[in-house]
DNA sequence: GTCCCTGCAAATCCTTTGCACTCCT
DNA sequence: AGGAGTGCAAAGGATTTGCAGGGAC
């Protein structure tokens, strides 16, 4: 196990992702924490993301459409994933938070989480596909 | 819309993946086919497996883990993914099949269908740590 | 002082794409 | 014949990594 230092940079990156609830990729965060640390690199924020995801602070998302994003909003919650425009928003949707129990009884090893996609086509791209 | 043109390497895709179960990557479905077709090229593979999934008749799925996967099975089913290895296989578990209905009640576009993933630590990655 | 963390740049991995040629219809 | 599909190789995008210097403890 290694003992983990602190340092501002992280903490920033952290702040940061709980601050913007939009689901920024890494280079969103890059951008960001920029303004407040210009010399930032982009392998740090790489590196800082992944330790949060590994600690369990922070959430990964992948879904197929263009780069991964990152999520400080852990509760249990669903995402609507849109096929055209690759964007993606939170689903005001009651979640099963049974269901980590019920897949455990059917599994071999072990579940801690477990992530909900929906995809579809956005209501922007709905109105524009009309035209 | 185009025209869609036979091809003996589209064919030979879709039956592999109807035959593994397995959850294979591009390149696993590269290797695969040029047992049959030795010239086949790994961007062919990648052409005809998005116009696939375009198609609806095969699903990527992107988790976080290393390359994408891809599944000709499309009845309702969710997965379990191993944040130690990166294993990734079907969950016996029911699904639940009002889900997609539920979240277009809550959705301002239109959703066709969800993917679920379960994350944790299979069962030989958990007897390796207890080593 | 030690060891983790950083910035930088190069490397790596995965996937897409341009082009000349081939095969379906 | 026409145009979609292919193989090849190069390009592209996202992410990781090696290294020398800087900062936390």
């Amino acid at each position: 196990m290694k003992t983990l230092k602190y340092s501002r940079q992280r903490e920033s990156i952290k702040t940061c992702l709980m601050e913007r609830h939009d689901h920024p990729t890494a280079d969103n965060v890059y951008l960001s924490i920029r303004e407040e640390y210009p010399n930032i690199s982009l392998g740090t924020v790489y590196r800082n993301l992944n330790l949060l995801v590994e600690l369990g602070e922070v959430r990964k998302l992948s879904f197929g459409y263009g780069p991964d994003r990152f999520d400080a909003d852990l509760s249990l919650h669903y995402h609507f994933v849109c096929r055209e425009c690759g964007c993606i928003s939170d689903l005001p949707l009651e979640p099963s938070a049974q269901l980590n129990e019920k897949a455990q009884c059917c599994c071999q090893g072990h579940i801690d989480n477990h992530l909900t996609y929906f995809y579809g086509v956005c209501q922007d791209c709905l109105k524009k596909n009309s035209h």
